[in-house]
DNA sequence: CTTATATAGTTCGGCCACGAACAAACGTCA
DNA sequence: TGACGTTTGTTCGTGGCCGAACTATATAAG
């Protein structure tokens, strides 16, 4: 029995599979409680929106989330396809196209929060308080040492 | 200034992005060198590959890198297209198609383990030895708890 | 007011990534 | 040898993700 995808690459390994096995925990939770369209990569603008209370430009969530704009209309038109957002155009600005949840985007946030919880409780498990914060803290460190320029 | 991509979702995020500046510094750098068609996905096949001394079979690849085999019979056929590999039938089995390195290929070696060292070396940078060990710790331990099952 | 420039989104083509369906070759067993 | 089931890869459809090109509206400059 070889290491299968485990032990390759180092540290930069570890932080993929890492990522990746996160992401399949959200994906069999979001099966579990039925929710359909949703993938892991949607969780950003999501957690945007629920966070606003008023129609929300494109633009925006470009900002926020870190993706380039032709990303974030394809996501919002998948959304939008499963009910859960709405695009309306802007009043003010025939350009700009807002966003807002719609009944049934909204009703995501709770099975959401539930979600975030029991991810981040199982993969800190046992970990000891000062261990979790040496562990971000470290991470911060690396973060910033990735940065670009 | 509010905070763009950064401090959201806690360690999942950190993670994300740690992830995501890791494949941006690769590219910057595959670029510096000029070498054109190869993405970070392809790292995990290369790195495979320049450890065989003889043809592999798709199958093994697909064991190694942790990817579906249809997703490894697109790779290869990009990596094929950029004459980086080569596929040729096993003549012990017509199901089995072997993939080897072309000179192209194998030129690719030293660049890489060149790129990889900078990266880690980007990545830690000043960081103590005892604080990389710890911080890999954490890793592992972290990739455990979320182990399927 | 008209022209030029900037900004907001969309579209398109390419690649990774997955799962499902499929074809081809192999193995077994009768 | 012939039928059945397994194994190996490919194909196809969906979607995230990017960059480049494009449209439409808004703003600035003359």
């Amino acid at each position: 029995m070889t290491t299968n995808p485990p032990n390759t690459q180092g540290i930069i390994g570890q932080i993929a599979r890492i990522r990746e096995l996160s992401n399949l925990f959200i994906e069999l939770e979001l099966r579990n409680v039925a929710i359909e369209g949703i993938l892991p990569a949607h969780g950003s603008i999501l957690n945007f929106l629920f966070q606003q209370d008023a129609p929300v430009p494109m633009k925006e969530i470009v900002e926020r989330i870190g993706r380039v704009k032709s990303t974030v209309t394809g996501m919002i038109h998948t959304l939008e396809q499963y009910g859960y957002v709405e695009k309306l155009p802007s009043p003010e600005d025939g350009r700009v196209v807002l966003v807002k949840l719609t009944e049934k985007g909204c009703s995501l946030k709770p099975p959401f929060k539930q979600i975030s919880k029991k991810l981040i409780a199982r993969l800190y498990g046992n970990m000891a308080v000062e261990q979790k914060d040496s562990l971000v803290e470290l991470l911060t460190q690396i973060e910033g040492n990735l940065q670009p320029m």
